[in-house]
DNA sequence: GTCTATATTGGGATAGAC
DNA sequence: GTCTATCCCAATATAGAC
């Protein structure tokens, strides 16, 4: 269980500022900023309202906390999948198998950081420098353009838009967990082994989309 | 602007009931059902609060309302575009347009949907027929498999994934259009194009990811 | 630093006049 | 049916003892 793909469960904590950053997180994942409570929260880490106050001021403050820590850990868990120097199909491979194992141990991460966004859009801007991922969205650009001038990858792809297709393959399904739970009437588990099964081949249906 | 494409705005209301019901929709849609507040519903109804309960008892029943109308209207609308009698490469091109253009007149419908079915998923259950969309699911999957032995799409091809690889494609960029804005600093006028130019591509996308 | 007790306000819900 | 005024609780936040 390597810090990288850890994004919420802090290891072991100590400190009581620690130990309500995890329990903040926990409910603040599970119930949204709107629907998450201090009383919650303090339940939780086995602490009083009054210490959150004493640490972190506000509700806002200390989801603030909260909201930072887990977008700047998701963006540098992404950058550094996008990192090796491999092949586009290689990448795509790559990408999926870990984003998904990410995903799995944070099945809530999704939903939360899209609703958030929705909510105060400001956050993203204000917490995040976000230039840092442009890099890595440039350099898949780019290295998308070489491949499709080597005949490998059909002329047709926009790079742009496969990015977002990738996404949207990778992280949808966990934002509609419960929805498809609804509709397909699966448990966890069946979720769990739904997953599995994409990590292995949402590679394969997107080389099959762009390959020349 | 057909019925079937307007989830929202019902047509010029009249009804006192039908106003709060539009405002309401706009509230919980913008807000969720924790970030909505009576008074903002009765403020853009034009009545006060009073009345909202005059007419719904409590808050909770209001959203009932709301949501299920949505629901339907949304499962309703889905299912017209598989109902017409095209191969599986025609129903994906209609399915992408019709369901783009839908989705364009209620962005902010597939967020609010995730959200709300996360916070409570028996809404789900409680409010809709579930299996009404199964039998569409199903024609779905007969469809892809008969095209399977007829060798126009891959045998490798799992119907179930493919619909869901579909569903994502169309969906997620509408669940993450903040976070877009904000990655990619687009406005309002940019997400559109980009949905448009999507609407017409994303097609082939995934006809290029199955054919045989 | 951590607790109990309390202040304060926001917001859902109701009473009652018209 | 629609309004104003009010109730009342839940939830954030603070005071102050230890």
């Amino acid at each position: 269980m390597n810090r990288a793909n850890n994004i919420i469960n802090s290891d072991t904590p100590q400190s009581t500022e620690a130990v309500i950053l995890k329990a903040a997180s926990e409910v603040f994942m599970e119930r949204g900023f709107d629907g998450a409570r201090m009383q919650e929260i303090a339940d939780r880490a086995g602490l009083n309202k009054a210490l959150l106050h004493y640490y972190y001021r506000s509700k806002e403050k200390l989801f603030n906390a909260v909201f930072e820590r887990v977008l700047i850990e998701m963006i540098e868990g992404m950058i550094q999948i996008f990192e090796d120097n491999l092949t586009v199909f290689e990448s795509i491979r790559s990408f999926f198998k870990k984003h998904q194992e990410i995903l799995m141990k944070n099945k809530l991460l999704p939903l939360f950081m899209l609703n958030e966004i929705q909510r105060a859009p400001e956050l993203l801007i204000d917490l995040y420098p976000v230039d840092r991922i442009q890099v890595v969205r440039k350099k898949f650009y780019s290295d998308v353009n070489n491949e499709q001038h080597m005949g490998i990858i059909r002329k047709d792809v926009d790079p742009h838009d496969l990015f977002l297709n990738i996404l949207s393959l990778s992280v949808f399904p966990f934002a509609a967990k419960p929805l498809l739970k609804g509709f397909y009437s699966m448990d966890e588990n069946d979720f769990q082994s739904m997953i599995s099964h994409r990590k292995e081949n949402l590679a394969d249906f997107v080389i099959n989309a762009i390959k020349a």
